[in-house]
RNA sequence: GUGGGUAUAGCGCAGUUGGCUAGCGCGCCAGAUUGUGGCUCUGGAGGUCGUGGGUUCAAUUCCCACUAUCCACCCCA
């Protein structure tokens, strides 16, 4: 299999059975989210790269060597959205919709593409629910987009022991310059014994030093600074708040002090939904993050607007799918109502019609009848294999006599109907 | 980007110490006195044995490269 049969790397053909979780998934998130006083939004899938050069960050993984960019015909760079945040904080910059009654909340679905390895979990081309609130500055507003992911979980049937909720706070810049810097220190203490990865992390971002999974830094763990005794007060009384409404509200949570988000504009509070296979491993840092979020509050102004709170996560739908497969229960596919088997071309006519006259009537009702010419026999076992409920056959003796036998598959019990009356079909 | 495994039909797998028309299971299509499903039986369609080179009389099998895929790292949803 190859060129043209093949669909490019790290990407992902949905078939029927999959595309069925996404819906489930999607419309479940959107609705709650709807509860919540959220509404969708829709933003094109590339953007001005500079955009994202911007608010993810300069130095991060994703800006440096992740994004799909190009010039178009006009020598313009745009780049695919490698995430959603950004892409609806612009949209509500340049739509003038912090104009509107604070706060405000907005919620999408999109694909998302990063040029990476792709891996089990990790595609180039994947797609994310977010939630996003704009203009409060407040723990109840991050606790209330916890329990927005979490009552989206519960709908799901994902069971609560199945995942954590960890929680973090990286407080405000000062807060975390403070804190870089006394990381830094104390690492420098053990630079030669330090692996590789480290040595740059120590330049780059010496927040990841402390999810380096080689045994050797694991040493120096126990012992070095922890943000949260960096956070200053107004920071760490907002991360006592967060805590307060979660604990109101009995949704269980894990602080996690290890917890640093990737993107450069989180401030505060920052969170992951964490799945743990506890058959697969009983390591703590094991652990698949379907969703996470949190504060950010710089972006809006970053971007150019004015000085705007704002907080939110994203939930990776392929993830979360996952996780469903593993854990929860997705609902059954739906099946064909009936099935009507046709003998010759008058018959064939005759259900065409009557099938199409049923979905008009009723929309739910699924109806399908041969388009292909088949033997009876073959049209029966083809109404057994797609499943359908009820089936009847359709010839010249029942076009004559004006009824025919509608047949319960599964009870096989036989019932007689009155073909000109198609309200007799139903029920 | 780094390291390791894999690559034979739609799916799951055999196989050849290099050699006749490359097999099996499931699935798909059809038939079993011609108007009826699930079981059974019979038949059928479907494969450039990942791609390109090399060694050889001969390669799906050996060697090399490339590509794809999986796993781990980096990073992340």
């Amino acid at each position: 299999m190859t060129l043209i049969t093949k669909a490019p790397r790290g990407t992902l053909d949905k078939l029927p059975s999959d595309t069925l979780k996404c819906r489930v998934i999607e419309e479940n998130a959107l609705n709650t989210a709807v509860a919540y006083g959220y509404r969708e939004i829709r933003t094109p899938v590339f953007e001005h790269t500079e955009l994202f050069k911007r608010s993810v960050g300069d130095t991060t993984d994703i800006v440096q060597k992740e994004m799909y960019t190009f010039d178009d015909k006009k020598g313009r760079s745009l780049t695919l959205k490698p995430e959603g945040t950004a892409c609806v904080a612009r949209a509500a910059i340049e739509n003038g919709l912090f104009n509107e009654a604070l706060p405000l909340k907005l919620c999408y679905i999109t694909n998302c593409y990063r040029y990476e390895a792709p891996q089990s979990g990790r595609y180039r081309e994947f797609s994310q629910f977010g939630a996003e609130v704009y203009g409060a500055d407040t723990p109840l507003c991050d606790v209330e987009l916890i329990a927005l992911a979490h009552n989206i979980f519960e709908k799901l049937g994902i069971p609560a022991n199945a995942y954590t909720i960890e929680i973090n706070s990286i407080g405000c810049p000062e807060c975390r310059r403070l804190y870089q810097d006394a990381l830094k220190k104390y690492y420098e203490g053990f630079k030669d014994k330090l692996c590789g990865d480290c040595h740059e992390r120590l330049e780059r971002n010496p927040m990841r030093l402390l999810d380096c999974k080689n045994p050797h830094c694991g040493e120096f763990k126990s012992n070095a600074p922890v943000i949260l005794d960096y956070n200053c007060s107004s920071c760490a009384e907002f991360f006592t708040g967060v805590k307060a409404g979660l604990d109101a509200l009995s949704i269980p949570y894990k602080v996690n002090a290890r917890i640093v988000r990737g993107l450069d504009y989180y401030t505060n509070t920052v969170f992951e939904f964490i799945y743990r296979d506890s058959s697969k491993s009983t390591d703590e840092s094991f652990g698949l993050v379907f969703g996470a979020g949190g504060r950010y509050n710089g972006l809006i102004k970053e971007l150019g607007g004015s000085d705007t709170a704002a907080s939110g996560f994203a939930l990776g739908i392929e993830r979360l799918t996952t996780v469903i497969d593993k854990t929860g229960v997705f609902p059954l596919p739906q099946k064909p109502d009936i099935y009507i088997a046709t003998i010759g071309e008058r018959a064939a006519i005759f259900a065409l019609k009557t099938a199409q006259e049923l979905r008009r009537r009723e929309p739910s009702i699924w109806a399908e009848c041969d388009i292909v010419g088949r033997s009876v026999k073959a049209q029966m076992r083809f109404a057994d294999k797609i499943g359908a409920r009820f089936s009847m056959v359709i010839g010249d003796n029942e076009l004559d006599n004006g009824t025919a036998v509608l047949k319960n598959m599964a009870t096989k019990e036989n019932k007689e109907i009155d073909l000109s009356n198609i309200d007799s079909f139903i029920g």
